[in-house]
RNA sequence: GCGCCACUAGCUCAGCAGGAUAGAGCAACCGCCUUCUAAGCGGUAGGUCACAGGUUCGAAUCCUGUGUGGCGUGCCA
């Protein structure tokens, strides 16, 4: 795995660590332990590539002013290594290293020849987690939460094999319990209706477009046959007729937003097989649970929450958490992976604690548990005043703007791209007519325009029949512009592994955007055609560092990555 | 009441395992195409990092408290 920055930073480091231990034995500094300190990449690049606040840690336990401290390395380091060109002292006591441009020339190099593998790391360690996202209600179709949660739910996967993962991106189906209940018997009552019975919907019942639907299309196969059957019989062939329906349209939704899950688990299963019944007995055994008001009670309290809360009711139905603690003994115990990793909307974050507490009852490490909080969307389109203003949602009129609705206004790479714009612990803020847009202020647009830019002069430069093959001299970047373009490609590797271990694949999206940010500089600023020749080839290898990076992070997030526009 | 999350430019947001002068984009104003895609680039202007304390060489970043907003706190999921 390829990562220059880690490599640089390990060298530098050791580098510093010998000097200090040299100037320890020469008596120049007290033997003294050596405090925590870091290599950085500076913000201001005139500081230098990196720089250390050695100095300026350690002065305390040497009892001797930074910029001393500072003076006595910078000499000893010019001493014992030619790593870098120079190094510098500068503000309170940082030490700044400039490192050669053949450090560049050879990075750039490594980064062309790794192709489709540069950004890949090893620090995932082949660890199998299980991402479960969207995990959208069956009964009725996918609204603008559950659009946020595919494109965050799988660009994170992606981030995470990256990272080199192994994992499952899986969709729970709540196929069993009160909400198909309720979902029977909006269907029911819509049947009903449908043949003339006078009866009303009940406030909580689905009143969406799509239950009619179903049952007129069911009505039209089955006319009335079910009208006199017991309601039992008719509620399940209605549901066995409509539900499948529904889960096939997620999954061809979701794969026209290219989400493709490796399974699809069913919580029916958990019910069917006793898994259900099992975490009631495991948590009866471990002593946490108690029966008051004929209801049987998790002793939340013992684990440092508020109150207790209901396991099974009074009814002697089990309340939702139960299969879910079902399914995630299934993921952790049963199918033994090392994480599950749940995507969920922040209307449910009081559930993550109770989950925790559940899986520690169980006697799980809770640990094993990581959720991603996703914030609320907010749609914004310009009205007929030409003002921006929110998109009302409502769920109740069924008038919710669904995941497919979405698709057939914003392009599907837009949607996905916007989606993980934003840390998925903020509130997002979706423009519709900026996500149509085909302008630079459109930002999937402006990292798809640099990547066909270089397209067209890479194809230019081939038909001229230059190629980097005939190029053994060093690259030599001259210019500002250049050389921030080379800082920021050699970032990507600790950029993948910073949005893996934050789980933020938005890290990934504004990466793309700064990335392409630079290369536009960099091509209105620096001629490659009919530069000399070592300039051109160094533009032109620049070009394929450039693309490769681009094209390797937009694969990542399954946004087309165009060779002309 | 208790809990979670947010608060940075007019707007949308970066920056947060403490570091050097707080950054982008939009909107506003001014420039750059006889030259590899102007679907682009440059410049000007814009800030009490919600507030108050604390920790230290150093705080937008960490801790405590206050304020404002969102959400949660059902024998709903």
């Amino acid at each position: 795995m390829f990562n220059p920055i880690d490599t640089a930073k390990k060298e530098i480091k050791a580098l510093i660590l010998s000097a200090l231990g040299e100037l320890i034995a020469q008596d120049k500094l007290p033997p003294e332990p050596i405090p925590a300190f870091n290599i950085e990449i500076p913000n201001d690049r005139s500081h230098g590539d990196f720089s250390s606040n050695i100095a300026l840690v350690s002065a305390k336990a040497f009892r001797t002013n930074p910029r001393q401290i500072a003076s006595l390395l910078q000499l000893e380091l010019e001493k014992i290594t030619d790593f870098f060109n120079k190094c510098e002292i500068a503000g309170p006591g940082f030490i700044n290293f400039f490192l050669g441009n053949s450090w560049y020339s050879e990075t750039i190099n490594e980064i062309i020849a790794q192709k489709q593998d540069y950004g890949k790391t090893d620090t995932g360690n082949g660890k199998k987690v299980l991402v479960e996202f969207v995990s959208a209600n069956p009964t009725g179709p996918m609204h603008i939460g559950n659009a946020r949660g595919g494109a965050l739910g799988d660009c994170l996967s992606s981030v995470l094999e990256c990272a080199g993962y192994e994992v499952c991106r899986e969709f729970y189906v709540n196929d069993a319990g009160n909400q198909i209940e309720k979902f029977a018997l909006s269907l029911d009552i819509r049947y009903r209706q449908h043949f003339g019975e006078e009866i009303e919907m009940p406030e909580d019942s689905y009143h969406g477009e799509d239950i009619i639907n179903h049952v007129k299309s069911f009505a039209e196969k089955y006319g009335d046959k079910y009208i006199n059957s017991s309601e039992e019989v008719r509620k399940k062939a209605l549901v066995d007729y409509a539900l499948p329906i529904n889960i096939n349209t997620l999954e061809t939704d979701l794969l026209k937003y290219r989400v493709k899950y490796d399974s699809w688990f069913r919580e029916s299963t958990l019910h069917q097989n006793g898994a259900v019944d099992k975490v009631i007995e495991i948590l009866r055994k471990n002593g946490h649970t108690y029966e008051s008001e004929g209801a049987l009670w998790l002793k939340a309290t013992d684990f440092g929450a508020d109150k207790d809360f209901v396991l099974v009711r009074s009814n002697g139905f089990p309340t939702y958490i139960v299969p879910d603690i079902a399914y995630h003994y299934d993921k952790l115990v049963t199918r033994g992976y090392d994480k599950a990793i749940d995507v969920l909307g922040a209307d449910h974050h009081g559930y993550v604690q109770r989950m925790r507490i559940c899986l520690k009852a169980m006697g799980i490490d809770e640990k094993r548990l990581d959720v991603v909080i996703m914030q609320m969307v907010r749609l914004i389109r310009v009205n007929e005043n030409g003002e921006k203003e929110t998109v009302k949602l409502s769920k109740r009129s069924g008038k919710a703007i669904t995941l497919s609705t979405l698709l057939d206004e914003v392009p599907i790479d837009a949607a996905r791209f916007f989606f993980n714009l934003r840390d998925s612990n903020t509130h997002l803020e979706f423009d519709l007519d900026l996500a149509i847009e085909e302008s630079s202020q459109n930002p999937v647009f402006y990292v798809q325009y640099a990547h066909a830019r270089i397209c067209r002069v890479l194809e230019k430069l081939k038909a001229e029949n230059y190629s980097l093959d005939d190029y053994e001299d060093e690259l030599k970047f001259i210019t500002d512009t250049e050389i921030s373009l080379v800082n920021k490609l050699v970032q990507l590797p600790n950029e993948v592994n910073l949005a893996a271990n934050e789980y933020n694949p938005s890290r990934i999206t504004r990466y793309c955007y700064e990335t392409a940010q630079l290369f536009h500089k960099f091509y209105d600023e620096c001629k490659i055609i009919g530069e000399e020749k070592a300039i051109m080839y160094s533009r032109m290898a620049l070009c394929i560092a450039t693309k490769t990076v681009l094209s390797n992070m937009l694969n990542l997030l399954k946004v087309d990555a165009p060779e002309k526009m």
